[in-house]
DNA sequence: TTTCTAGTTATTTTCGAACATAATTCAAAT
DNA sequence: ATTTGAATTATGTTCGAAAATAACTAGAAA
């Protein structure tokens, strides 16, 4: 209920002024060329559009379950559910399924990915491979304020003490937020654009299952004392015990997900 | 110029007949429930959205350097040369960068993405990977139809005996087309999507720096020798061999197209 | 000459409406 | 009762125009 007034399009535009424009020039010369990466001086760039909001909310809908696996996105829900524009939506959408988050058929729609148990082990065999590689490249080449990124991370993620099925879904959110921050900052030291970024996708796509299984179940395991051992190894530069540590903690939370899967 | 009538969009349309548009009736109730499986047979599915198509040509405009790295991509230019309509051009854009292929600024546009000795260096450690990993996986479970499909796509890659700087670009073209294929046949049964699907993007990459190389020197390697041997390897199931070949073979083309940049 | 500032142009982003395809309904015939 | 096919409804796709942002230019002040 109350769509329309509810959420603003994330950039105030009420009013609409008019505007003159006048009959566009000569066509200018082909401008293909590569761009100078010269003079022109950083600009501003941390305004983010509203495109990339909206992928961002998308997906995270999708991986907390409130978007449930094979759930059909039609435009006319999601437009009221997220006040967006169809084109909008479906840049972001189109986005997503280049994440493997949503599927797409032709001129029958978007619906978000399904989920298997086969899938869940596939993911996982992946996950394992680029954390570990992330966290080696790391462990390798983290200096000083590497590992001070990952003791904040720890402090702020043993703040929240205690975690359970009666913890409401703000704290729930902020805990995995965290928890996710931990992570990242155990692996930020690794050089490679590409396999961060891969690792993100694979990440999100685990918590996917996590969240799902904690939705069917209720049952939250937070193994804080992995957190504090993970920290541990990785700042005394252990990478075969950290990465042993890594591994058995993603093949225990793929396993509690799978007994819930289908 | 002549921008309007240069190009359909694919599926023709050229006439625009008026309809009849009643008032829609009330509102459905909420159907976001997952879709039902159900009783409703496959159904046509094979008619690509113009999109879709949209976004195979500009990726292989990117991977064969008409549009080169680091180029902007302005919507006006695209819009003439492809024929399409911003909205699909954007969509496009997002989906190929999500695939590392294209980078996005906010407010700023989209330009091809960039390459370095960096980048090809992580990118060819992530091919072996992955590379092998398909192929492991392969060896271990693929059937008869595996092997057939093999010797089939060595065959055609064969029936081309000789390439050169000397060669058109169509002859190139298909050559390519056809290298792709014997390399994709070989990988063809493992069974996990995820796998397949990111070896693809990274295999385009290692296709642009190869092609880059290629536009800069004219130089042209086969080494046909190397496939017919990988192809042998694989059908004698012999997993350590072929995942050794196949490195060399990777690292091969990665020097050859590392001299050429920067 | 250099450096701001305001106006101007160029480009990107967003939204709605028209068009195309799929799903559904319903009546008639077997 | 079942099936077939046409009309209808619902939904996805495409395109152009208006609004928003950035890039550029020129003119005035120091």
């Amino acid at each position: 209920m109350t769509n329309t007034a509810s959420r603003a399009p994330a950039n105030g535009k009420p009013g609409r002024r008019p505007r003159t424009r006048p009959a566009q020039a000569e066509p200018q010369a082909d401008s293909t060329e590569p761009r100078k990466p010269g003079p022109r001086g950083a600009a501003t760039g941390d305004t983010a559009t509203g495109t990339d909001e909206l992928c961002a909310r998308l997906r995270e809908d999708i991986v907390r379950c409130v978007l449930p696996p094979h759930a059909r996105l039609k435009f006319g829900d999601l437009q009221q559910r997220y006040g967006a524009g169809i084109g909008s939506l479906r840049e972001a959408l189109m986005q997503l399924t280049a994440e493997g988050m949503v599927i797409s058929e032709s001129f029958r729609g978007f619906c978000v990915a399904p989920i298997s148990l086969d899938d869940l082990q596939d993911l996982t065999e992946l996950r394992v491979e680029f954390e570990n590689r992330a966290l080696r490249a790391s462990i390798l080449l983290g200096d000083d304020q590497w590992e001070a990124r990952i003791v904040a991370a720890l402090h702020m993620l043993n703040k929240i003490t205690h975690i359970g099925p009666d913890s409401s879904d703000s704290e729930m959110a902020e805990w995995e937020e965290r928890h996710g921050r931990f992570h990242e900052a155990l692996l930020s030291a690794c050089p490679s654009r590409r396999v961060m970024q891969i690792r993100k996708t694979l990440y999100d796509q685990g918590r996917r299952y996590r969240n799902l299984a904690l939705a069917r179940s209720g049952a939250v395991e937070v193994h804080a004392y992995q957190h504090q051992e993970l920290a541990n190894l990785v700042l005394a530069r252990d990478a075969d015990a950290a990465c042993a540590l890594m591994t058995s903690h993603i093949l225990e939370a793929a396993n509690n997900a799978g007994r819930l899967v289908d």
